[in-house]
RNA sequence: UGCUCAGUAGUUCAGCGGUAGAACGCUUGACUGUUAAUCAAGAUGUCGUAGGUUCGAUCCCUACCUGAGCAGCCA
């Protein structure tokens, strides 16, 4: 007798096998009980019918509590019947650990009392077809940038300066000196790039905003791409595929899951149509003027989310925003070649109210220009001598980006709050559980 | 950090100036195809914390704490 996984059932039919299980719900009758089970590789229903079973087993089926684990030893059988498609006709039940008075019950709850369970709601259908998708989407993020030539080269956690200087950061010792945990890994990313031509880092990134939105959260993972002798033109190209093969690694990997989640198959495909629409800064600030709803915005001003927002719905589609102002943006920005008031980058605004999931842009490669951006944006020169480096030793054009990974998930999920795409969300209140 | 809203049973909520309610969950029983099963019976409370008003406060007032939504910052 074989040991299955529940996703495997389909594989097995008519066959007796044994599963390691959970017991999520239950429904009993005088002659017949219907066990709801998982294994965390999917859900289905073991039946266990009273004259098919010893006495033993059935009286064990009714006295089952939410959550106990156990082996299950049955027939597979095909079932219309069943949403999965397959259940278990089960011939005899192995108690492994029992569960008492199990927190989570199959009613509604609240956001923080699921939040305070976290360790456990992981367990529930929602989240586990959520970290399903997420994983396809790490899963597939390798897959892309290894095919296209990259390699990873991983940026440090500890810093030993703010590489933006902007965001809070977290500070911390580095035995006697300060240190700040990373909340960019993109200036390592171009030495690394001047080593390896396409490189991509992988990582956690924190940031000490004191931010309380749904799209934001405390730590996140961060895909950071940069790019050796490429300008801003080539990486956009670079980031469409890139979001595109995302989308379809979901749509084909994911089936399952976005029936859970009741995601909307034919929208998502509708994503993987490259090219994506791109508008300028200028053309952006344009049509929000013209639409009626935000007269008050003036060239300069930095989107707020119902601006993004407007802009992605405008297109249906995940929208290039190119080239914003000099002045909104960080230090390492390439100038406009014609403009004095731009600088070469570019936000990608995710459809549905996700807003922006990628910042990119092309880096400034002269020394005497980088070096003039550093003192204006109030930072030590000293600290940034090794990024300078980068300039004085065979600088090229280079481009890059960052992508936010639960950004994405939540986007593709269509789920409401980015918490929701991280197994153990770090929020502006919450480092439990 | 600002604005808005909310804290009552394990959970989700209702309630009222006179000392506590429902549903689900839990316990017991019935039921051979249930899908958040159904039916019957039972147990369950520092009414967020501290002051104040009042004969009396879970209810009104003040402060604080906690959480949620929205905004800013950004991925």
């Amino acid at each position: 007798m074989k040991t299955i996984s529940i996703i495997d059932a389909k594989n097995h039919v008519d066959e007796e096998v044994k599963i390691g299980v959970w017991l999520t719900n239950k429904r009993s009758s005088g002659k017949i009980a219907f066990l709801q089970l998982r294994d965390g590789s999917a859900f289905f229903q073991g039946v266990v019918v009273k004259s098919n079973v010893s006495e033993e087993t059935f009286e064990m089926a009714k006295e089952l509590h939410q959550e106990s684990s156990l082996y299950v030893v049955g027939e597979i059988h095909e079932d219309k019947r069943s949403p999965f498609g397959y259940e278990i006709e089960v011939k005899s039940l192995e108690l492994v650990g029992e569960s008492q008075d199990y927190p989570i019950t199959p009613k509604e709850h609240g956001t923080e009392f699921l939040m305070d369970h976290r360790h456990l709601w992981l367990r529930s259908t929602k989240p586990y077809a959520v970290m399903q998708i997420r994983n396809e989407i790490i899963r597939a993020t390798y897959e892309f940038f290894n095919k296209e030539g990259f390699i990873k080269i991983d940026a440090p956690i500890l810093t030993g300066s703010a590489p933006e200087g902007t965001t809070e950061l977290f500070h911390t010792k580095y035995f006697d000196k300060d240190a700040y945990l990373s909340q960019s890994g993109q200036l390592y990313e171009e030495a690394g790039a001047m080593a390896f031509g396409k490189v991509f880092s992988f990582g956690p990134t924190f940031r000490a905003e004191k931010s309380k939105t749904r799209r934001h959260l405390i730590e996140f993972w961060m895909i950071e791409p940069e790019m050796a002798f490429m300008h801003q033109e080539q990486s956009l190209e670079v980031q469409e595929q890139y979001i595109a093969f995302l989308v379809q690694s979901v749509l084909d990997n994911c089936d399952y899951a976005l029936d859970i989640l009741e995601r909307d198959k034919e929208v998502l495909k509708s994503y993987t149509k490259t090219p994506f629409p791109k508008i300028s800064y200028d053309e952006a600030v344009e049509l929000l003027q013209n639409s009626g709803e935000f007269p008050d915005t003036k060239w300069g001003d930095d989107f707020g989310s119902p601006e993004e927002t407007y802009l992605a719905e405008h297109f249906s589609m995940p929208v290039f925003v190119l080239n914003y102002p000099k002045a909104i943006k960080p230090f390492y920005m390439k100038p406009h070649p014609t403009r004095e008031d731009v600088v070469i980058c570019a936000d990608l605004l995710a459809p549905e109210g996700y807003g922006e999931i990628i910042g990119g842009s092309e880096r400034e490669t002269d020394l005497d220009n980088l070096t003039a951006q550093i003192k204006k944006a109030g930072l030590n020169e000293k600290d940034y001598e090794w990024y300078l480096d980068l300039r004085r030793y065979g600088s090229v054009p280079h481009s890059g980006f960052g992508l936010g990974l639960e950004r994405a998930t939540t986007w593709i999920t269509g789920e409401e709050h980015i918490r929701e795409a991280i197994p153990f969300p770090r929020l502006l209140n919450r480092i439990y559980p």
